[in-house]
DNA sequence: TTGAAAGCGCTAACAG
DNA sequence: CTGTTAGCGCTTTCAA
């Protein structure tokens, strides 16, 4: 490569220790030869070589991000802030995905350890004992956010249960008392890591029950635009009062109501609906979407200091809970 | 940290070259010894020290990425495209993100060359020749993709002039005789590299130059939306038919249909509208919108394709052009 | 205040 | 077929 310390070393007719001590400002040293090193590095464009330093202390200034992929808004969103917050403490950061794939989120893992990153954020698809012991082996610190995988590991994310709550008691108070919760299949999910999912059902269902007037569906798999299709051409005649839908995700919102327009029925007048993330498109659909905003900035930013924290041998909480929002639209 | 070839070494009672032979696969090496040692290695669970190995052959299998932001889900669909075209490789991508600054963007740019990312892909903010050298000066294959610097450095990405004049040959077909071109700030654009908007007012010019009967008008600037809603109110009794807007860039479009809705004009019945770019929101906005797909993952690909022929040492071209595609919408 | 020397873990040239 | 040796560039004792 460039310009080593032995070169200033040989130039300034010092040993390449003082050299080192001039450039770390460590250990006794005269002004005298630390400016006349600190001068010839500058005039030599003096670059360390990090790799050198960091196979001596361990240290690489790079942090590894795992998540599901970011074709989707909301771990785009996440990266961004996460790179932002790193920035500032200039670390890099690795950008890995393992496109709901288990083996490549473990192939990630272990590759991530390998190239040293200090530290990793992810986003996990497996769940588990297993693979909570798979992670805790990697010998390096690790935050989860969204999916939560155990309390060995920990979480940063909103109260998603509560904040399901209050999205049910929100659509209760709009006069809807057909709610129907819509989201990805959960039993099923062949070990794959729903946890998000199944805590706004969690929080669904316990809201529904304080409510003995409420008439609730769950609709849950891939094919739910056929079911909710089908559900309102059940309905539509019908006078026991308007459908809401209370979406585990923004995404099968705007699928639901890009789906019922071409039935002619308009959200918020027809049937009313709600999502849940926030994204930042939401911004450009019509008409407003409901939602919860699961405040991603902060997630991600509060990630990177828990993940210093643990990097810097403190002491972390399990669950590192953040605020979330509610956010009114036009759709209920 | 773990494992190293001296462990194996010793335990199996040979040198550590010949560790090294084994695992490597290089070299003489009887089948006993060699079986041995990697029976060893993997019972010991031996994880090669990449720092180490980086250290000595200056391969690092890091690519730098270094972009406006991924909230702009433009570079977020090209970022993912990259990441997992560079993971077939084996290549790890780091993210970074210059926000549309210029000294963010140089001091990143050095900071991943300090770090020995073996390849860079931006879409930069700067421009000119003085930005060309300093980026040349960097010694490091650099893909340039969107906003090209000069033919100094490889670039991909798609014809915006010809894709242009296409859209506007396409606005002109469905009847408009009026069409604006919407664009961000160019002329004062202080050094900011605007050249994707640049090539596409191009080809507007050309294209409209082409049309003796197209009256035409060009808004450039941060309030165009102002500037928009203005000329609709004048143009509202107007009978000289219809206007379209021509934007250069989905969200402009986006954000216009938005501000128009609110004077209950409707795009594609009261105004036409055309975007560029295709970005995955699309698919959830009603109207849906008229745009040109700009091929964003084939880009990413080449891109990463073109940046590994230069970290061979192959020849690559100056630039490689990636075909457009004109997306029919609901909006002219 | 400075320097010599050893070592991080891996690799490669050169011997044997 | 295998081992010795030196070295990548930096850091860190330890000794002068």
């Amino acid at each position: 490569m460039g310009v080593t310390t032995k070169d200033i070393a040989q130039i300034c007719k010092v040993s390449r220790t003082t050299v080192n001590r001039a450039l770390s400002g460590t250990g006794r040293i005269s002004e005298e030869t630390k400016e006349l090193i600190l001068r010839t590095a500058k005039e030599l464009d003096y670059h360390p070589d990090i790799l050198a330093t960091s196979l001596k202390n361990g240290k690489t200034q790079n942090l590894g991000v795992l998540v599901f992929d970011i074709r989707n808004q909301y771990f785009a969103q996440m990266v961004n802030a996460i790179e932002l917050e790193a920035k500032k403490k200039s670390y890099f950061v690795s950008i890995n995905l393992h496109e709901k794939n288990k083996d490549t989120e473990k192939e990630i893992l272990e590759k991530l350890v390998d190239y040293r990153v200090e530290g990793i954020i992810m986003s996990p698809v497996s769940k588990g004992k297993n693979f909570a012991k798979f992670v805790n082996k990697l010998g390096k610190p690790v935050v989860i956010i969204g999916n939560n995988v155990d309390e060995s590991i920990p979480f940063v994310g909103i109260d998603e249960a509560t904040a399901a709550i209050e999205a049910v008691n929100h659509i209760y108070s709009k006069g809807y008392r057909k709610i129907v919760f819509v989201c990805p299949p959960l039993s099923d999910a062949k070990n794959e890591n729903v946890f998000t999912h199944e805590q706004r059902k969690k929080g669904f269902e316990a809201a529904v029950k304080k409510h003995k007037d409420i008439e609730q569906d769950i609709i849950s798999g891939w094919d739910y635009l056929d079911k909710v299709i089908a559900l309102m051409k059940n309905r539509s005649n019908e006078e026991g009062g308007k459908t809401a839908f209370f979406c585990s995700g923004d995404i099968y919102a705007l699928e639901i109501m890009k789906a019922l327009r071409g039935m002619h029925l308009k959200a918020g007048e027809d049937f009313g609906i709600m999502g849940f993330d926030n994204i930042d498109v939401l911004d450009y659909v019509i008409p407003r979407l409901t939602t919860i905003d699961n405040a991603v900035d902060m997630v991600a930013t509060e990630a990177v200091n828990v993940l210093f924290d643990l990097i810097n041998g403190k002491e972390v909480k399990d669950k590192t809970i953040v605020p979330h929002l509610l956010i009114e639209g036009e759709t209920l």
